[in-house]
DNA sequence: ATAATGACTTGCAATATGCAAGCGACTCTG
DNA sequence: CAGAGTCGCTTGCATATTGCAAGTCATTAT
């Protein structure tokens, strides 16, 4: 039975098509919610974990790894005393998040009930906040 | 503070924010690819279901139901004798589909080895037009 | 009558996601 | 130095979403 199946280093694209491949990378539940948070101004595993729809742990270590091998995010130790870790855009990440703009722009015009989030919030104190049942 | 929460006749949003809640509506494996496809001009169920990614039948039909729904799509008799359907997108749906466009420049100019389809075309009546790979 | 076609449905596998714990490195408090 | 806490993940299952093959139904073409 030659099911001529994808072996590991065989890229099988759905297809050619530019929309098709761009969604391969990031058409799934949460890669581009990610990527809309770090281009909010987020930048580490707990922040980017409590957003307000609740990625599960796993994932999350999940997609920023395949965001970081696509190319569309970095993870750079930028302290090590406690050692902890920033991800941030790439530039092909940030074009990306700029394409989300309209989506944004779309939801807002079409989605009633949907309305932006407040905007960046820099690098300062992150207290706890929010919680309970997200 | 206030975590605005469900109420009883709450639909249970993963959130307010509309990029989120766009990808709810389109934001799974198929969604935008019809979407693209209709706006590149295929409108039957048959034309739908064959394009180069692939989608299986018993999803194609989902998700067109959905789309229904969400008024992004039209579903009209366009003949009986045998009868016959054709999908359309709604005005709602057109301007996601022209959203597309960014996702397809993007995919151009990031991914290697993705190329463009055929020209933003708008509904056409040709006739079979399999249009090979895309 | 038989075969085809278009537009779906149905019944399971195979995948992907979700949830709750746990783990390791470190740091901080007492 | 013994906990206890934090951050950044893993691991182990449940549940949900997709994928594949086949079947159905109404017509129509041979």
């Amino acid at each position: 039975m030659n099911t001529r199946k994808a072996d590991k280093t065989d890229k099988a694209w759905r297809s050619v098509c530019p929309i098709a491949r761009t969604l391969e990378l990031v058409g799934d539940k949460w890669s581009l919610l990610l990527i809309r948070d770090m281009r909010f101004g987020k930048r580490t595993y707990g922040e980017l974990l409590d957003s307000p729809e609740g990625i599960p742990t796993n994932i999350l270590a999940d997609r920023l790894k395949r965001l970081e091998e696509a190319g569309l995010a970095e993870r750079a130790e930028y302290q090590d005393r406690p050692v902890r870790y920033a991800y941030t855009l790439t530039e092909k990440g940030q074009d990306l998040g700029n394409v989300l703009l309209a989506l944004k722009r779309w939801g807002e015009a079409n989605i009633p009930g949907s309305r932006a989030l407040r905007q960046p919030a820099p690098p300062s104190r992150r207290k706890v906040s929010v919680s309970g049942v997200k």
